[in-house]
DNA sequence: AACTCCAGCAACCGCGTTGTC
DNA sequence: GGACAACGCGGTTGCTGGAGT
């Protein structure tokens, strides 16, 4: 059964307010308040609206001290951090902007401050971190399968989870304006570029366990870097993987030769009939890092 | 001048949450 | 405590006006 609606939808005018409407509801408001019922105001006033729809004008436009348009950089500024942190909650976001409203900010986002911020993205500098994994292996275990087996992304952990402090500012930002699939897609290109690079002899290996993480759970990939898609990731020469006991270990690719890695890889896939055997239940949560 | 495309924004929709009986 | 009503929020839609052809 579906929900009821909120309104006679055939007796109430949608589109957009009239002046004189928008008179009505000011005038009505301000004389008598709302009294708490917006879904008996609309009548009340006169208006042959809807009562989300009053309450919606009356938010977003009509009420006092509303700001429109020409956001400042500081404004720019507690709206990225905000996002950054808490994600899409416009109207948390719209508290912290005195006058603003959360459709102002959310438009203002989508349509402006989303595009500025990628259009500022500073070419990352040669060491910067293309990609960053998370998964339950240890480096041990031999289960790293990257070939045809890529492991699942796990959509079930959220976007704040991923965000680590290897990321700067700006990165974090890119992670939470991709969506799952765009972070699904370029994990699977820079795993991709990282099996099928030419240049193998570059690749290094080391292990990092990530202690802060353990308790969470498992299989997820991040991206930190979308600025130039396959392209950027193709360019993966190097896997590093850190001590998270500070005994950092760093091996070359005479170590770790990409024959090695895959057949850590493809060992993995023997050891279970699934093609997605990426997690290891019993293991701890271990983070690698992709390096160009 | 006519047409198309697109960015910006106002408004709508549907769902989760909260309040009331 | 369950049912229902209303609120509030975030995602989406669609209208409008300006730029480009």
């Amino acid at each position: 059964m579906g929900r009821a609606p909120c309104c006679d939808k055939a007796n109430v005018k949608r589109g957009p307010w009239s002046p004189e409407e928008d008179a009505k509801l000011k005038d009505y408001i301000e004389k008598q308040g709302t009294g708490g019922n917006w879904i008996a105001l609309p009548h009340k006033a006169g208006l042959r609206r809807c009562g989300k729809s009053c309450r919606l004008r009356w938010l977003n436009y009509l009420r006092p001290n509303i700001r429109h348009g020409d956001f400042s950089e500081e404004e720019d500024n507690i709206i990225c951090s905000l996002f950054a942190s808490i994600g899409s909650r416009w109207s948390v976001i719209a508290a912290h902007l005195h006058g603003r409203t959360d459709n102002d900010i959310k438009n203002y986002w989508n349509t402006k401050l989303k595009k500025k911020l990628i259009a500022t993205m500073a070419p990352p500098p040669p060491h910067q971190l293309v990609a960053i994994a998370s998964s339950s292996l240890s480096p041990s275990s031999s289960h790293y399968n990257m070939t045809n087996n890529l492991p699942p992304y796990n959509p079930t952990i959220s976007t704040n989870q991923l965000i680590s402090p290897h990321l700067s500012p700006h990165q974090e930002m890119m992670m939470t304006m991709m969506d799952q699939q765009q972070q699904q897609l370029l994990y699977k290109e820079a795993m991709d570029s990282l099996v099928n690079s030419p240049n193998s002899n570059k690749l290094i290996m080391s292990h990092q366990e990530d202690s802060h993480a353990q308790s969470t759970n498992k299989g997820i990939m991040l991206l930190s870097d979308v600025r130039s898609g396959s392209s950027t990731t193709s360019t993966v020469t190097r896997v590093k993987m850190e001590q998270h006991d500070h005994h950092h270990e760093e091996r070359s690719m005479q170590d770790y030769g990409m024959e090695e890695i895959n057949h850590l890889i493809s060992s993995s896939c023997t050891s279970s009939s699934s093609n997605s055997l990426w997690f290891d239940e019993n293991k701890t949560e271990d983070t690698f890092m992709l390096y160009y």
